[in-house]
DNA sequence: GCGACAG
DNA sequence: ATCTTGTCGC
């Protein structure tokens, strides 16, 4: 197969995928999943971590990571076709599963509405919520600089999803629905679980569990738990 | 054709 | 994403 056919058939699994999204649902979830990924320095591995945490403690209770060959290069709007093989291959080694997750990237706020917030959610099943650190695609008018401020962030005449200040004066994250999940429902869990940092809990635990276990020796990190965390 | 472009 | 030192500020 050649490279733009693999891409072709990328958007063909998208648009199946999109039509499968959920866009609402009140998750109150007692247990939450953060999952983040960290690369070789070449760019040629991927390792995925998924963490556990309680809600409303953020208690980390459990924690699964794996390493495995980067088989898709980076595309801006194919990112879960590079990062979703790991990121499901650590979430599936958790000892329990999550009632929600949290994924670094966008939900529908994507070109198809299939960003790897969506994909892993529609993938699992599981409700998802998508926090990017930039905008991928849409627009909005940025938020007030106080806390928990949010501005709508639109395309095509619709609402994809939310610019949201989780700390006062500091640049916003894009909040959008991943899957199973109102876009409410998804700015207030993301704003909950912030901990006076921009970045909310769950991915900031999960990023370091990822960058930790490439940093180290894989084989050691398989399994994790509460106590073996750095 | 040109610019934009999650991680 | 990743490389990379110090520095300014609370």
């Amino acid at each position: 197969m050649e490279g733009a056919e693999i891409l072709q058939n990328a958007v063909r699994l998208q648009h199946d995928i999109a039509r499968h999204v959920v866009t609402r649902g009140n998750p109150d979830p007692s247990v939450l999943a953060g999952l983040d990924a960290a690369y070789s320095l070449d760019g040629s591995q991927v390792f995925g971590a998924a963490v556990l945490l309680a809600v409303p403690s953020l208690r980390v209770i459990g924690a699964a990571t794996v390493g495995r060959k980067a088989s898709f290069p980076y595309i801006p709007g194919y990112f879960a076709f590079r990062e979703a093989p790991a990121l499901l291959a650590a979430l599936g080694r958790l000892e329990r599963a999550p009632d929600l997750l949290m994924i670094d990237g966008h939900g529908i706020a994507h070109p198809r509405r299939c960003g790897i917030a969506s994909h892993v959610g529609v993938i699992t099943g599981i409700p998802s919520i998508g926090v990017a650190r930039h905008l991928l695609t849409g627009r909005c008018d940025p938020p007030g600089m106080g806390w928990g401020e949010t501005t709508p962030v639109t395309a095509d005449g619709s609402v994809i999803g939310c610019a949201l200040r989780t700390v006062a004066g500091v640049r916003p994250v894009y909040v959008s629905i991943g899957h199973r999940i109102s876009l409410q429902n998804a700015v207030s869990i993301t704003l909950h679980t912030s901990t006076g940092f921009r970045i909310p809990e769950p991915l900031r635990v999960a990023h370091r569990l990822a960058s930790h276990v490439r940093d180290r020796d894989v084989r050691a990190f398989i399994w994790l738990d509460a106590d073996a965390l750095p």
